[in-house]
DNA sequence: GTCTATATGAGAATGAATATCACTTTCGAT
DNA sequence: ATCGAAAGTGATATTCATTCTCATATAGAC
């Protein structure tokens, strides 16, 4: 599960670089979201898994926390319409060069990693004119499980 | 600009061959979308803008349209975030495969065609079991225009 | 330690989207 | 054409994620 001190630490040191002010509501986020990596949790789940580590926190404070931590590049914010946003830990090692597969049959979100985008990205630049500084490819559709109990669920019932 | 008449009729059989019922009110939405092909208007946008068609229509009514026709691949929804979603008419022609470019500068939402993700689709489906029914790709950055305003505003000042 | 900009907690406020409900309309069957 | 059930509509209340407000507390530079 990677080294959850070693991130938080690598993430302190960030928010330092950044002039942003190392609290200790700020670390107990923070650790959430290094023993939460690939579980992309809500705002809600950060804020009551931070709970049992810094009781008396507030929400406003997570959902704070979450937005300086994104603005400087530590965390990644998935937004998903409706159902609310989503986030993650940027670890070292393989942090931001992944997309996702969100299942509408159970939610889950799983990851795969893929470059491909790179130079798509300079083709767009070159013809467009248009400066990309981020880009978010989703695919949206049935996880395996899903697919399994759908196969279940049909054929108990012919 | 398209025929809006063709595109507002083909909708309507879509409509019907999917048992939803044909009313005034869907009609003028599907006007305005048909009318706004690019644009990408907002809930609001096609509210304010149906309302001079039809007046009297109400904001849920144009949601509730908007999800309907959705529902059954009239229209696309482009999810925004805290800003909310825009809406369009998913023509006949190119209708489905285009992403987006959308500018964090001004919030102009241009498009770019491209096929590129049928053989990762594939790709995805044979490794991990995730069985794809939609995607999505964005690119965030700034367009020509306001990359040139900034440019100007620079220049101006040194 | 002092000081100032910044962060926090509690709860109010926001705003896009949805639900409710009484009433109206569509459209296939008669 | 007309009838009736199912579906759609307008006005408004409600939901729910997120942000704002403001009085108080604290981090971090000196
Ligand atoms: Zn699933
Ligand atoms: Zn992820
Ligand atoms: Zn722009
Ligand atoms: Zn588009």
């Amino acid at each position: 599960m990677g080294d959850v001190k070693r991130e938080v630490a690598r993430a302190i040191n960030l928010m330092s670089d950044n002039d942003l002010r190392v609290t200790p509501e700020r670390e107990a986020v923070l650790e959430v979201l290094a023993e939460n990596i690939g579980a992309h949790p809500s705002a809600e789940d950060i804020y009551l898994a931070t709970m049992e580590r810094h009781p008396g926190i507030g929400l406003a404070t997570v959902y704070r926390t979450l937005d300086a931590l994104e603005r400087v590049g530590i965390v990644s914010k998935l937004e998903l319409g409706a159902s609310g946003s989503r986030y993650e830990l940027n670890t070292d090692v393989g942090g931001h060069f992944h997309h996702h597969l969100i299942c509408i049959g159970c939610g889950r979100i799983t990851e795969f990693n893929q470059d491909l985008l790179e130079h798509l990205e300079k083709e767009i630049e070159d013809s467009t004119g248009f400066q990309i500084t981020d880009h978010s490819l989703r695919f949206y559709g049935y996880c395996a499980k899903c697919r399994e109990a759908a196969k279940g669920g049909e054929t108990s019932r012919s």
